[in-house]
DNA sequence: TGCTTTTGTTGCATGTTGTTACAAAGGCTA
DNA sequence: TAGCCTTTGTAACAACATGCAACAAAAGCA
């Protein structure tokens, strides 16, 4: 239930930059990364379901990262090159990625690939899933991963359910980017499984109406969850992300 | 270890023939098959490794073989098709299979991603069956991973039932993954047999009741035994695995 | 047999989620 | 600005899923 965390790894920026808005609109959080040291903070501090390494990193080689990764971690890892020719394929199997995709790529089969790494990895291991909620703080509130609760600046609780609990880690994931109903609703069906059969109506509407309902100010006015017209709903508040737990 | 099993599946006798050929040639043991059938008959009679899936196999889909096989086995599934354009790939993806390659292939390449699928197979489920081997503690109680026993804290006032028993061990061998009810039910029946009687509703929920009745410290909030809307319940503790034996 | 413990079944209260209908708000053009 | 259409908000409802208490059936035992 938990969305899985990318770890997107480029040392060009806007390579990285690309491929991180990418994975977030369709339902991920990605964090961006752009050497060795930040993928072992990272992989240190948070959770991390599955690592973009490209494999040339400027100074440093993926190929070399994954293999020193892989002496301690399982992690999945899918590599991203523009190197696409097979003995540097074999190269990349060899010390230990789950796969390696070819510059340019189509981004559809890369999301394809990502989602059946990490369906493969939530069916084998439990560890890889293993989950170690962070908590937010946004504006004087605090979702607190571990109980799954959301308390308002005062100290007053509001318990999310199952849904809303998504729909606020979709946004808190999404700080500023404005997202579409479509875009909601395969954020939350990342998690949850099963076909793109994508949904009747107005759900997305209700669901975030009744988000509001719990935690906005005035719900009246909303502060945190802003209408785009036309185009849906974007969180407008900096996220600062915490170990709370 | 031992020497990995191989399936080769393709309604195309040379090229089944080629590729058993070249498998063994590097060190696999490879069996051909050319239906669902056979592929069947394989995976109950023999240990299978992972299996090599035409796309097109005369009457059958390899596609639709794939996901009909997904649904009991996790046996890994390479897929092998003249189909290259990435809608098929996705296809595959999609039906869990755990690599696409097109035809024509390089054998040098092929034999990589076997590798890799299978070495990663063997990294996660070596460490899966570790963790059931191991004993864990959890706020007073002993879980005896050799003897499969669990033993409550000391001065513990309540017992557990013989059933409540089995359905906290079914937890411990399968901390932080989800548990449908029809696996809890299967996995209690592994020593009470028989019958295709399964479960007139509820059972479960009141078995998982009344454990969580007698081990949470608040049964009003668990935090053990945790629910996953939709789906069952998971043993959502982090414990300490111990090595007691 | 009669008593006790365990286990399954059922019905009800409660909570969650999607659907629908309608009202309100926004935006456009004449 | 009025008139018209689109988009959004939301209440009411329906369909479920879940927790739980109360009861019934089964099993164990003296």
């Amino acid at each position: 239930m938990a969305i899985p965390r990318l770890l997107v790894v480029d040392d060009d920026p806007e390579m990285r930059a690309m491929l991180t808005q990418f994975m977030r609109k369709n339902g991920f959080i990605a964090l961006p990364a752009a050497t060795e040291a930040d993928i072992r903070k990272q992989i240190n501090s948070e959770r991390v379901d599955l690592i973009l390494l490209d494999v040339m990193l400027g100074d440093e080689s993926g190929i070399d990262i994954c293999q020193s990764l892989r002496k301690e971690q399982e992690v999945p890892i899918i590599f991203i090159s523009a190197l696409s020719a097979d003995h540097h394929r074999m190269k990349g199997y060899e010390v230990g990625a789950d796969d390696y995709i070819a510059k340019p790529f189509n981004p559809d089969l890369l999301l394809a690939r990502v989602k059946a790494v990490l369906q493969r990895a939530r069916r084998t291991s439990s560890l890889a899933y293993r989950r170690r909620t962070k908590s937010f703080r946004f504006s004087g509130w605090v979702y607190d991963g571990k109980q799954n609760e959301v308390r308002a600046p005062d100290g007053y609780q509001v318990s999310l359910s199952q849904r809303e609990t998504g729909l606020l880690k979709v946004f808190l994931a999404n700080p500023h980017i404005p997202l579409t109903r479509e875009e909601i609703a395969t954020a939350l069906d990342v998690t949850g499984e099963s076909d793109g059969a994508e949904a009747s109506g107005r759900a997305i509407d209700v669901l975030v109406g009744r988000l509001r309902s719990k935690i906005e100010n005035d719900p009246k006015s909303p502060q945190l969850v802003r209408t785009e017209r036309g185009v849906g709903y974007v969180f407008a508040t900096d996220v600062e992300v915490n170990d709370i737990g």
